[in-house]
DNA sequence: TCCGTATTGAACT
DNA sequence: AGTTCAATACGGA
């Protein structure tokens, strides 16, 4: 049982959020669930305070990007992955709101400019969407490219920060 | 070890 | 302007 995550959702006009926090801050945050039974991801009691606290700045802070202001603050993140993932997603924290780059120059920016590929793999693997923003990454020629939450939230999120992509 | 990938740029129709 | 294709790093099975 070593990944107890405690579970807290968000409920946004654009469905319901799931977050996961460990004890080193926010590890998933989960797109709302399509078709049937979103979980009833609250658990009432017993959540310690400093995650209360976490939860308030991770709710402010998704509900100002999905109204496509830039969030003033965000709570700790701390997402699972291997070394590599984590230079990532690093980097795409540094991509300013509204601003967009390719999965080349995040390549670059780490240092390995021919991980091309492997960039556009660790950005699939991002366990936090939208507040790691993954979906300001778009191919070179700023087509689109892909999403794991789905090509219309890429759209829809990059419409709303109000940035150039085709 | 093999396979797929949210890439890229060049070389071809 | 569209299509094919090899190079390439990484992660999962």
């Amino acid at each position: 049982m070593k990944n107890q995550f405690i579970q807290l959702s968000i409920a946004t006009r654009d469905g319901q959020f799931v977050a996961r926090y460990s004890e080193k801050g926010l590890a998933e945050l989960d797109f709302p669930m399509v078709g049937r039974a979103s979980l009833r991801a609250v658990q009432a009691n017993g959540i310690p305070a400093q995650i209360r606290g976490w939860h308030r700045t991770t709710t402010s802070a998704l509900e100002s990007i999905l109204a496509g202001r830039e969030p003033e603050n965000f709570p700790p993140l701390a997402p699972s992955g291997t070394a590599f993932q984590q230079s990532v997603w690093r980097e795409l924290k540094k991509i300013r709101f509204g601003q967009t780059k390719s999965y080349g120059e995040i390549a670059q920016r780490i240092g390995k400019p021919k991980a091309v590929r492997a960039v556009g793999g660790a950005c699939g693997a991002n366990p936090i969407p939208v507040l790691v923003p993954c979906h300001r990454v778009l191919a070179a020629n700023k087509n689109l490219g892909g999403f794991s939450g789905g090509l219309d939230w890429k759209r829809s999120l990059l419409a709303r920060e109000g940035a150039i992509f085709r």
